[in-house]
DNA sequence: GGTGTTACTGTACGGTGTAAAGTACGGAGT
DNA sequence: ACTCCGTACTTTACACCGTACAGTAACACC
């Protein structure tokens, strides 16, 4: 007469650390991290704000669980694919996960306590490049080198307003306005014959560059 | 009888933009970002903290001036020399400035203000690569490309707690001690044989992946 | 000597994270 | 049936945050 996580007598659901961290990601994804009280959190959740240490010990662990559940989300490599297919994959679906999630790229700096799915997703990348024939030195350089790129990739497109060409001409004049015309030549040259040029957008750059470290990569590997 | 930035007849030295801007970066750089707070800011200059709005409008503006100060510190891409040589003086200068101020690179995430000092760096840039011969499109995938990863290294890099090989032992076991031996046998492998290494350091990471970058894209522009 | 401007101070408000104590309730033991 | 206890929450309180708004001391100028 009761589901797995049953309602007690009085009609209330229970608290678990799951829904709370569903809600507090949900807050986040709405309304960005500053979003993200305590209150607001147990508000959400018809309960008051210091329920939530009853079952967390304090904010930074129910941001170190938010931040796993995202890593979660990552596909990991996929075995048995060569490994820049598989590093190609894994790379878009970090991508792709730190844009459904904006304010997560901004959360796991700072993070020391990685959880399980975390490390679970550093276990597969690293197995997927040894198995791949990467000695632990190489397997080491591919991993900084791409994570730095993709990470990196997703702290500067968030940075940017806009989604696509359209937004620029009027955000990039609202930039520039404060300062004498023509004090960044190259940079109003930039703007003008490409960033507003009809069907630009930003984030295409992100496999070209993704392709250009896989290449480079490639080529360390194999010295042709 | 009086210097430029004169004291007053009362003997109090009065507050300037700068002066409040270099005590922001001297709190920041000592406690962290969290440790700049407005009240402690104007403590730290002998005043309340609201006198620091008669010369900010909000604490946001405190921080674009700071980030901005940052940027200034970057050396801009040398001219005379090749792309690549002026390239990677910058990447190495951004990252020495970003090392230099570890709050920096969460700030400048989420800043919709760019000050002077960034333009100008910007216009550098593109200014540097056109002159070697980039079209736009390849300039703005090298910039893009360079940059993801200059600052995707310094977000990944502050991230570890560790500095050299020597903490990493401690601080690995404590990572791994809550789950399960032989759980993620890779990450043991890799932290047990290569990253607890003597004369292992993960900023090492940093020019090896820039040159493999460096090389990606030279291969790019004369695919030979 | 008054007047206005500049640069600050004082007070207050609504928000934050969280320590500490209080409370309602379901179940176990006798 | 009655007590007792642990679980899951609420209440209250504190220190700190950014900042709106009003007040004030010291100077510059007529």
């Amino acid at each position: 007469m009761s589901t797995a996580t049953t309602t007690r007598s009085h009609g209330r659901v229970p608290l678990t650390r799951d829904r709370v961290l569903q809600a507090a990601i949900q807050l986040a994804d709405r309304g960005g991290i500053e979003a993200l009280s305590m209150r607001k959190l147990g508000q959400a959740l018809g309960v008051e704000a210091m329920a939530l240490y009853y079952h967390f010990a304090n904010k930074e662990r129910v941001l170190d669980g938010i931040v796993d559940l995202v890593f979660g989300e990552i596909d990991l490599p996929q075995i048995g694919a060569d490994w820049k297919t598989a590093m190609r994959g894994r790379a878009i679906s970090v991508r792709d996960a730190l844009l459904r999630h904006r304010w997560a790229i901004g959360l796991m700096e700072s993070r020391t306590n990685p959880g399980p799915a975390n490390l679970q997703h550093h276990d597969a990348v690293i197995g997927c490049l040894r198995s791949a024939g990467f000695d632990m030195a190489m397997a080491a350089h591919a991993y900084s080198l791409l994570d730095a790129y993709i990470y990196g990739f997703a702290l500067t497109k968030m940075n940017l307003p806009f989604d696509t060409g359209d937004d620029v001409a009027e955000l990039a004049e609202s930039m520039l306005a404060p300062f004498p015309l023509g004090e960044y030549p190259n940079l109003a040259d930039f703007i003008t014959e490409h960033a507003m040029e009809p069907g630009y957008d930003y984030a295409d750059e992100f496999e070209y560059g993704l392709d250009v470290i896989l290449g480079g990569l490639e080529r360390e590997l194999d010295p042709a």
